[in-house]
DNA sequence: ATCATTTGACCCCA
DNA sequence: TGGGGTCAAATGAT
């Protein structure tokens, strides 16, 4: 529990700290001779990020911190009374968590369950549906107890087609992922000290399904209905409406290949995820998944603006300075090949 | 020994 | 009251 508190209050100063930082990077930007109004725009976006992400890690301390208090009384209520009151605050804290929910469809060919999503998960349940051929079965994070991560998701088979299975995902992950999901991420392009790999790999693994997010554009074209957000959109701005939308990714995900590009490509810029946030002003959901919405050509023009003014860029992680890598440079070409 | 999965039971809510 | 979501003991895997 005490490890847990560390952890939030750390995360919490490091949300402050950067929006912090992005508040002064904002106020260089005001000089309309050094950047664009986009720019601005995404530095304000980041800002509210920042304190949003904050102010949930205070919600959840103090939710925690009633739990603790529920069982922690000396003489207190025992074993079953506990247990009921548990019960009863997670009942209560699961109707009150802001909820949301994402149904991502995955192809898998191989039938394995669940399809990779960067996250490592937890089953905690399976249960039969009814007027479902196949049974839902229930996944938490495992860092649910670590770090307090929320963060579930149910996982269930189509009726129509059993090759697909209906993801519903719950919650923003809190957590700071360590599992190493694509190892082969770790060897590949990382020129920075290995001090900072493994904070790196959680980054990477996001990373990863961003682009296999990207890859819903491509759904998108072949006529399967995909309701968007509102431009500008943050993971940390809780959408309260249910089922917001659903997509398609054919287990070529989990390779190293979207869209049939090398996405070996994409990993050598792991250094620092955050630029490529910055690179591709694209909307986030809620558990990192971005939604690339621009043109081709608009990426190109951000990718060589933003490229070339990437101290934006830095910003998501610049309290790990060795995290950047100011002189990468990559041809975009590669991802629209 | 530790961690993940299974599964029956329990709770909440429509 | 029944369906869906979660818990936690039992079991399995490593």
């Amino acid at each position: 529990m005490e490890q847990t508190k560390g952890l939030n209050q750390g995360t919490l100063i490091n949300e402050l700290i950067q929006g912090l930082e992005l508040t002064k990077q904002l106020k260089i930007n005001l000089d309309p001779l050094a950047s664009s109004p986009e720019s601005c725009e995404f530095l304000i976006q980041k800002i509210l990020s920042s304190y949003d992400k904050a102010l949930s890690i205070l919600n959840l301390g103090d939710s925690v911190g009633e739990l603790h208090q529920i069982g922690g009384h000396g003489g207190g209520p025992k074993s079953e009374d506990f247990k009921v009151h548990c019960h009863k605050d997670v009942y209560k804290k699961r109707k009150t968590l802001p909820r949301w929910t994402k149904q991502v469809c995955v192809c898998s060919e191989t039938g394995v369950v669940p399809p990779e999503d960067g996250y490592s998960w937890r089953k905690y349940g399976q249960k039969d549906i009814l007027g479902a051929n196949f049974p839902r079965s229930y996944y938490r994070c495992t860092h649910r107890h670590a770090q307090g991560c929320l963060a579930t998701k149910l996982v269930q088979k189509s009726d129509k087609d059993p090759s697909i299975f209906e993801i519903t995902y719950r919650g923003r992950h809190t957590c700071i992922q360590t599992s190493q999901v694509i190892p082969a991420l770790a060897s590949i392009g990382n020129e920075g000290s290995k001090q900072n790999r493994d904070e790196n790999q959680s980054q990477s693994q996001e990373l990863l399904f961003e682009f296999g997010a990207g890859h819903m554009v491509k759904i998108e074209d072949l006529g399967i209905t995909e309701e968007t957000f509102p431009s500008f959109s943050f993971p940390s701005t809780p959408i309260e409406s249910e089922n917001v939308e659903t997509n398609i990714i054919p287990d070529s995900v989990n390779e190293n290949n979207f869209l049939g590009i090398d996405s070996r490509a994409f990993f050598s810029l792991e250094t620092s995820e955050s630029d490529l946030f910055s690179v591709f002003p694209c909307q986030m959901d809620d558990f990192g998944l971005s939604q690339i919405q621009h043109s081709k050509s608009d990426f190109s023009e951000m990718i060589s603006a933003l490229v070339a003014n990437s101290p934006i860029g830095s910003l998501d992680f610049s309290l790990n300075q060795a995290d950047f890598e100011p002189n990468f440079s990559f041809d975009t070409s590669e991802f629209f090949a």
